[in-house]
DNA sequence: CTAAAACTTTGCAGCGTATGCACCTTTGGC
DNA sequence: GCCAAAGGTGCATACGCTGCAAAGTTTTAG
């Protein structure tokens, strides 16, 4: 796949590829290393050999660099879901879209934990995944609604898809900071305490 | 205890929290008209008959005029949280601790349902309110890991905070879109629904 | 009542982010 | 090779935001 992909691409997607890559991966190197504000586009630009006019043909914002492909998760995420069975519950169901995702990032574990420090460090940037992610809710809010017959107005879909999403979000901050643990084993367990209705470790 | 402040302050601080407000109120009313990016820091600052110098005086970014004090709500949450008998289950501690925070919402009915509207149209102030909110939750994490006697890094803290924000989330966004309900209804039933394990609707 | 102290407002200069436009180079199909 | 399409670049411009110093207002002390 990921030959053919690079072979059949002519020279220039090739090269659209690579620019792209090396302003992301500077721009993150770069943050890592001094922080976001000691870090300017222009800097980003040299790094990785490009006029700063380039760089906003890459990326709409400095931050986009550093956050990732928003876009490319939904279309996956959606796509995972809707390969689940319609009789599973919406829990299980959203747990099992997921589980697309996260092994992805266990495959570049690197580069994933690189970011997710650089963005818990920077909460603006935690404040940037939120808005790419916003999209992604709603579009999951409508599809556990159709899947469960539920108006579309109704409190379940919007509670059980926010509430996946805290559990994905705090498995890949706990995967982030050392836990050796691999993500999907993290988010399974978070989702199993959910689905028993987070009693509290005292008395459950 | 409002009247005492109003007349025990001077003059300075009084129009202080004139233009404080004033500022706000503007931004609010200008984005909610135009829409975010057709709104210019001088846009408000006129409104509110200052210079646009002056705006910065008094909010860090266009967006802090517009999301209100996260500072204050996690001042008031978390003395909420504290006053919370120390043997109530995590989940239901945070439930309490989230609903002082929600009837003073609900007593500015007005202004925080224009508010929620507005941010909700644009994803970049949600994001905004999460990077107010980054705080709180890791604060929320260290109070409940105290409370339950869990070690600093174990993996339930996290979870129940992510879990309860995200309620907390929903049930704003759904009472300011028009819901006739009362806020504190809303949290109540979002908070069951949890508790009980988010079954699936159709089967339970 | 007055004068000093403390604080707020303001203009200005300057940096960084981001966008639109025109020009140039590279690429891929013919 | 030639041409159309697309990417890269420089330039001009608007807005967001900060530091500084001057000017005005409120408070406090004498």
């Amino acid at each position: 796949m990921q030959v053919d992909e690079l072979t059949t691409l002519g020279r220039r997607d090739r090269k659209k590829r690579q620019t792209r890559a090396a302003l992301a991966a500077a721009a993150l190197r770069l943050v890592a290393e001094r922080g976001l504000d000691q870090v300017t586009v222009e800097d980003i630009s040299e790094a990785a050999d490009v006029s700063a006019r380039t760089f906003f043909n890459y990326f709409p914002t400095k931050d986009d660099a550093l956050v990732g492909d928003s876009e490319g998760d939904r279309e996956r995420v959606l796509r995972a879901l809707a390969a689940v069975p319609a009789e599973q519950p919406a829990l299980e169901a959203l747990r099992r879209a997921f589980i697309g995702a996260v092994e992805e990032a266990q495959g570049d574990a690197e580069l994933w934990q690189l970011r997710l420090r650089v963005v818990t460090q920077h909460p603006v940037l935690l404040g940037r995944l939120v808005t790419g992610n916003a999209t992604t809710e709603r579009a999951l809010v409508e599809a556990i609604a159709a899947r469960t017959g539920l108006p579309a107005d109704d409190a379940y879909p919007a509670l059980v898809v926010a509430v996946a999403g805290a559990a994905l979000r705090a498995a890949m901050i706990r995967w982030a900071t050392g836990d050796a643990h691999r993500l999907a084993t993290l988010l399974d367990e978070s989702f199993a305490t959910i689905a028993a209705g987070l009693p509290d470790p005292r008395t459950g």
